[in-house]
DNA sequence: AAATCGTGGTA
DNA sequence: TTACCAAGATT
């Protein structure tokens, strides 16, 4: 982070912000560091090979953002002279940058008088004012209070400041009220009852769903991988051939499924829990010759020990785990 | 505009 | 163990 008051590297901000979203610090850390040190710049990043990026991301999740930070940093270099636009509008312009992100960028790194506003911030406004109308729908009216808070002066500064405080003090649970430097001026605490806020619309169950998972390995030690569309879940990365991920698990349906046919064996079963559904994955391996053809749909023969540079997510990872044990230790990465 | 989209940490 | 949720965006 920049010194008081100075702008910080709008690149640098951007990147952060973007991978902080929905995420926690402690988990984006490593990957920024990373990013920076394969691509310095917002035109090294555009420069880049798709899928380095993707193999890069790997393991952080909500991969659309990803692919919207290849085409952002692809737009600012091709159409915006490698300059990012410094206004939260122009900025709201390019992929992969919403609400939230646009007035970030344009309050750290450009000193903007922009009204940031993320879960923290929710929280804090919501308990400052004793706000009872639910989010989603509360946050045009939640926002507008945040607007009027805003300072011209270092508005960068007092965004981070009111994120930090939800981090910090105005936990979820058990808020440190008395440290808060609003105590004196906030309605949920003087109605004793600062957790019931931010009111929230209840959320669904989560469905299960179920599909079988097939891990090849031929007599040189490569893995059949194929690459996923490019759109929906996991879009853009890779995995190994799998069923349909479906709510039944029908007989039959599994070997059908097989990327061809061999000697499967059953290896265990794998669970991985997505944000709306939960996956149980029956993983199948077998132990095939050299010279099968991979699949007409993306589909290649990978060397077991070059795995750390695939785009494989962490479910896969799971998979490929459950089937050969050895597949991750470090005696066999490259 | 409700649904979709990952993962890991915490209580 | 379950539930929640973390510096949200897109369709």
């Amino acid at each position: 982070m920049a010194a008081k008051g100075k702008r910080a590297d709008p690149y640098h901000v951007w990147l952060s912000e973007v991978m902080l979203q929905q995420t926690t610090v402690q988990a984006v850390k490593p990957y920024f560091l990373k990013f920076l040190a394969a691509w310095p710049s917002v035109t090294d990043l555009a420069a880049a090979p798709v899928e380095d990026v993707m193999a890069a991301w790997a393991g952080l999740g909500y991969y659309a953002r990803a692919r919207n930070l290849k085409k952002c940093a692809e737009a600012v270099a091709n159409e915006h002279g490698g300059v990012f636009p410094d206004t939260e509008e122009g900025l709201k312009q390019l992929p992969g940058i919403g609400d939230y992100t646009a007035a970030a960028v344009a309050a750290i790194a450009f000193n903007r008088q922009a009204a940031v506003m993320d879960g923290n911030v929710e929280r804090v406004i919501s308990r400052l004012f004793a706000i009872d109308a639910p989010l989603p729908g509360s946050k045009p009216a939640m926002k507008a209070k945040v607007a009027a808070l805003t300072p011209s002066d270092r508005p960068g500064d007092f965004a981070q400041a009111m994120m930090d405080l939800g981090a910090t003090i105005c936990t979820p649970k058990r808020p440190a009220c008395a440290l808060c430097p609003f105590n004196g001026h906030c309605l949920a605490l003087a109605h004793d009852e600062p957790e019931r806020f931010p009111v929230k619309a209840a959320k669904k169950a989560k469905p299960v769903r179920l599909g079988a998972a097939f891990v090849a390995v031929n007599a040189s030690g490569e893995i059949l991988l194929r690459r996923r569309v490019e759109s929906g879940l996991l879009g853009g990365m890779t995995e190994v051939p799998t069923t349909a991920w479906t709510a039944r698990m029908d007989g039959g349906t599994e070997a059908s499924h097989a990327p061809f046919a061999a000697g499967w064996q059953a290896a265990g079963v794998i669970t991985h829990v997505f944000t709306h559904f939960e996956l149980r994955l029956t993983v199948y391996r077998a132990q095939v010759p050299d010279g099968l053809k991979p699949g007409p749909d993306d589909e290649w023969w990978e060397p077991v020990t070059n795995l750390d540079a695939q785009a494989l997510p962490t479910v896969m990872k799971k998979v490929i785990a459950q089937a050969i044990p050895s597949a991750y230790r470090p005696e066999n990465r490259n």
